[in-house]
RNA sequence: GCGCUCGUAGCUCAAUGGAUAGAGCAUCUGACUACGGAUCAGAAGGUUGGGGGUUCGACUCCCUCCGAGCGCACCA
């Protein structure tokens, strides 16, 4: 885990240069070693640059930290060289009391940066065809992408939660027939929706319209209660979109026409077998891609790439989409007609998602909207809340299928690690209750003596908190909010150590106040964390037991 | 056949090219008449799919084989 220690980076750029050794400050990286004994912060630069200086590493270590214990850095105890010629420095406790002023000083920014600053970004996610409910391995899309969302603007940049509804074409058709099918009691069509919530919307559709409808009727009735029973089950998730951009307004507006137009204008088109085509492997894809079928409709690359060159005309300078990985293969041919309309390569960055594999008791769950088995996103919020459905998305990257077991997820909910994080920051309310309920002064945490903090627990939560604002950097970087999850379990548990090995609340008054900050640092670190991923940070639980309901 | 992705403990998953690969669940052994036991401490569990290579150092990068998923439309 790398962390950000600027005074120890500098004080190692001086012991450089009093070796004589060029290296450049970039190169110089601190990370955080996994064992106590390689100490509090660890950097390779020896290892680095031993060849170019043309030193054996181990010696060129030994050099630089002796140059380190002469000009040492602020909050330095010790330097000791190790292994191949790793540097390992062991700070003193003052500079983890450092760390908690900062925190208690930043609140609810700790960790937030700028980074991304200037960054206008539009991150499309979810965007599943507007023909039924929202299946429960979707859920992954809306946990990832809202959270990935939450983590952007927590690095600075300006983000656009946006959501794509192809509201035109062949499986909105399709949608509409079935639904009329239903309606009229009538067999489906070929390759219609077979799903029995067709059957209950056909019902509420007799009640809302009548005896007598169209099949543009029922299609459009039919398309409008789906959208609003997506924005219901994303709002019972916590995740709205800023824009639900309609494919319909492209052709409404002559978009398409228009980016055919820019197309042949740059010389990228051509006619044959009466299709016109874009010449996309000229800008890395496979092969050419159709534009205009010889039936004289557009291709749905073609209206796609009208819909991103919109998202960019709307000021957006980065595109991200969260795509589900079976559509891997639509990538290259998007970011090749987008270059070849004269945007830079590599736009949209599209973030590919390996699928969701629902189990129930061992068995494989078989999904498909059409097929008629649908475990909805809402059938999986009737049986958890939120947190657990959010946080159970998060806990693993997405390169990755997951496996999300049904049976697990419902009759193990109690032990879904969301509880683990969720009852830390509970705890801490409650030692706060409880002070205030034993009648102890405060002091504003500011003014405290720290320096009763000493104990391995404690500066091993400080250890953790110091690591947030690079653990929220890199995750935004790498489009990993799984990385945050990860994080937080283990605040959390670092937490739940503490309060074991040290109790808060005792007649030493210098050590309570200490340690009252030290558990409102903590509170700040679980809650920051928890707000990225869009989980709640509760002050009291309730749990459920077999008999009953205990207040906690 | 071609292409993309994945393969880590019994299960579900972590791990910017760094040191002895870590958690949770499950199994086993324990814990304060105290701030919330949805807790804590410990044990056991691994040839990171196999084999090569690059590197001071590889779960990570390259090659190859095996296995799995997914794509290879004038569908959307």
């Amino acid at each position: 885990m790398p962390i950000t220690e600027r005074a120890t980076e500098r004080a190692i750029e001086r012991a450089l240069a009093a070796v004589g050794v060029e290296a450049r400050s970039e190169e110089i990286e601190l990370t955080a070693p996994a064992r106590p004994e390689h100490g509090d912060a660890a950097t390779n630069i020896a290892l680095q640059v031993a060849k170019v200086a043309g030193i054996a590493p181990r010696d060129l270590a030994e050099k630089i930290a002796t140059a380190l214990r002469a000009d040492p850095p602020e909050h330095f105890d010790r330097v000791e060289v190790a292994g191949p010629g790793f540097l390992n420095l062991f700070f003193a406790p003052s500079r983890w009391h450092e760390v908690l002023r900062e925190v208690l000083l930043a609140g609810e920014s700790y960790g937030h940066s700028r980074t991304l600053s200037g960054q206008r970004i539009n991150l499309e996610f979810v965007s599943a065809n507007p023909t039924g409910p929202l299946h429960a391995g979707g859920g992954r899309w809306v946990a990832v992408g809202d959270a990935l969302a939450n983590l952007l603007v927590s690095q600075g940049a300006e983000v656009h939660r946006e959501y794509y509804l192809n509201d035109l074409g062949v499986q909105l058709n399709k949608f509409g027939e079935s639904l009329l099918a239903r309606y009229e009691d009538r067999d489906l069509p070929e390759d219609g929706y077979q799903g029995d919530y067709l059957v209950e919307m056909a019902q509420r559709m007799r009640a809302e319209v009548g005896n007598s409808v169209t099949l543009e009727q029922a299609r459009e009735w039919g398309y409008r209660d789906v959208v609003n029973h997506l924005r219901d089950d994303l709002s019972r998730i916590g995740v709205e979109f800023d824009t639900w951009f309609s494919e319909r307004t492209l052709h409404e507006r002559g978009d398409i026409e228009k980016v055919l137009e820019q197309l042949r204008e740059r010389g990228v088109t051509f006619i044959a077998d009466g299709a016109e085509w874009l010449r996309t492997s000229d800008f890395g894809d496979q092969r050419d891609r159709v534009l205009i079928k010889s039936d004289g409709t557009t291709t749905y690359l073609c209206n796609d790439l009208a819909y991103h060159q919109d998202k960019i005309a709307r000021g957006w300078n980065h595109l991200i989409d969260i795509w589900g990985a079976d559509h891997h293969g639509q990538v290259k041919s998007l970011q090749a007609g987008l270059e070849a309309l004269g945007q830079p390569a590599g736009q949209p960055e599209v973030l590919l998602g390996q699928l969701v594999k629902l189990v129930r008791a061992g068995e494989p769950v078989r999904l498909s909207k059409r097929a008629g088995t649908v475990i909805t996103l809402a059938d999986i919020l009737d049986e958890v809340d939120a947190d657990v459905a959010r946080l159970t998305f998060l806990l693993q990257g997405i390169d990755s299928a997951q496996t999300f077991d049904l049976d697990v997820v419902t009759a193990q909910s109690a032990e879904n690690p969301v509880y683990y994080i969720q009852y830390a920051h509970a705890r801490i309310a409650s030692i706060g209750r409880r002070a205030t309920a034993e009648g102890i002064k405060r002091i504003p945490f500011l003014e405290v003596n720290l320096a009763p903090l000493s104990d391995v627990h404690e500066l091993d939560l400080l250890r953790s908190l110091s690591e947030l604002p690079a653990v929220l950097t890199e995750a935004a970087q790498l489009r990993a909010p799984h990385r945050v999850t990860t994080w937080v379990r283990e605040l959390a548990s670092r937490f739940h150590a503490f309060y074991r090995e040290c109790r808060v609340i005792t007649d030493d008054v210098a050590l309570t106040q200490a340690r009252l900050a030290l558990a409102e640092a903590t509170r700040v670190g679980l809650k920051n964390a928890l707000d990225v991923l869009g989980v709640r940070a509760p002050d009291s639980m309730r749990r459920v037991e077999n008999d009953g309901v205990d207040d906690l």
